[in-house]
DNA sequence: TGCGTCC
DNA sequence: TCTTCTGCCGCAAGACGCA
DNA sequence: TGCGGCCGAAGAG
């Protein structure tokens, strides 16, 4: 769900944090995804059918940009958001089964399939959003890639979305130093601004929407003194309201230790076993794709050849290994990329 | 480019 | 009176390949 | 399921 009008506030308040790109313009970057939210994302467009074919074709695509992609996958949720979880698991008819954090069969094939693209994938201690935005911090990648906003108050400086394999769509880049600068604001003033919008984790003020929210955070800093600023018969306080455990959430994310990140060739003969004679995908369909990414591929190493500076060869490419707390370049140097504006 | 299909 | 919030409604969500 | 647009209701100045 994410934090409530969060994106509209942006766009109407902040609109230099923002800036348009195209899939190409992170070549040779490190981006972290929520796995959850990808397949989600699958599951919401096709749900007669699989989401790892989905996750199969995207995830090529990334790699035939030269991005190179870490999937995230959910840990235990926090006690907070397990609660909103479960009752939206309820609603929509289906049993919540990441109470414990145990992956399920789904997961097992999905970590299988990036196992076999040679793509590294993290398993989060709590929430996959909060281990995004913390690899980001920690320097390990240089952006997280999400359609949910909750990656901005976690922390992650740069927020991606809409990061697809669709041609000529627009990937919309958010900047949280920015969006902070000009809303002037602290991070911390920030993650209290989030939760008066409406997050995951605690219920909000009823009455409040973005723009007053905002003016009362500029105001009086914290959720506190907003409080005792505010008509409490018009704008009632939440019985039992816990913004502090929401606070400390975002705040306070559990972290573990980043184990060293690996790319490596993906392997065609064993794709093939596993989706097309495992999971009944045509075998021409993985194939075909197989085969249109080796061209691709090839026509960006002649493109090297040719002195096109910008291109990534894949020999570099593959093998590539990210260590902890290293870099391969600030992540500020993604925002300050050209601007490219799409022309429709 | 639009539309049908993927499983 | 103007601004802001809320609730309701409708739509679209992915990616590929063929015509 | 989430959003954008539209509308009526309610609050702020």
């Amino acid at each position: 769900m994410g934090i409530t009008k969060l994106a509209d506030l942006i766009r109407l308040d902040a609109h230099d944090a923002i800036s348009h790109k195209d899939i190409s313009d992170y070549t040779g970057k490190v981006i972290a995804l929520d796995t959850s939210i990808v397949v989600n994302q699958f599951r919401a467009a096709t749900p007669a059918l699989s989401p790892l074919t989905g996750l199969f074709f995207r995830t090529l695509t990334f790699l035939e940009h030269g991005i190179k992609p870490v999937f995230v996958f959910d840990g235990k949720p926090p006690g907070e958001k397990a609660a909103v979880l479960e009752k939206r698991a309820e609603t929509a008819g289906w049993r919540f089964s990441n109470r414990t954090g145990i992956a399920s069969s789904q997961t097992k094939d999905c970590l299988q399939l990036l196992r076999l693209l040679g793509v590294p994938f993290i398993q989060a201690p709590g929430d996959a959003e909060a281990m995004c935005a913390w690899l980001v911090r920690a320097g390990t990648v240089d952006a997280v890639a999400s359609e949910d906003m909750d990656s901005l108050p976690f922390g992650a400086n740069i927020l991606i979305r809409q990061l697809n394999a669709k041609k000529d769509s627009e990937v919309i880049e958010y900047s949280l130093p920015k969006l902070l600068q000009k809303l002037q604001i602290s991070h911390e003033e920030f993650v209290d601004l989030c939760i008066l919008l409406g997050c995951d984790y605690c219920d909000k003020i009823a009455g409040l929407g973005p723009r007053r929210a905002l003016t009362l955070i500029q105001k009086h800093r914290t959720i506190e003194n907003v409080v005792l600023n505010v008509n409490r018969k018009t704008h009632p306080v939440p019985l039992f309201w816990k913004y502090k455990e929401a606070r400390k959430l975002f705040l306070d994310a559990p972290q573990i230790e980043t184990p060293e990140l690996v790319w490596t060739e993906p392997d065609e003969e064993a794709l093939v076993k596993f989706l097309c004679h495992v999971k009944y995908v045509k075998e021409e369909r993985v194939r075909s794709r197989m085969e249109k990414f080796r061209k691709t591929r090839e026509e960006r190493e002649k493109e090297k050849a040719a002195g096109c500076t910008k291109q990534t060869k894949m020999e570099d490419f593959f093998r590539v290994t990210r260590k902890r707390g290293q870099p391969v370049e600030a992540a500020d140097s993604l925002s300050s990329n050209t601007k490219r504006p799409k022309s429709k």
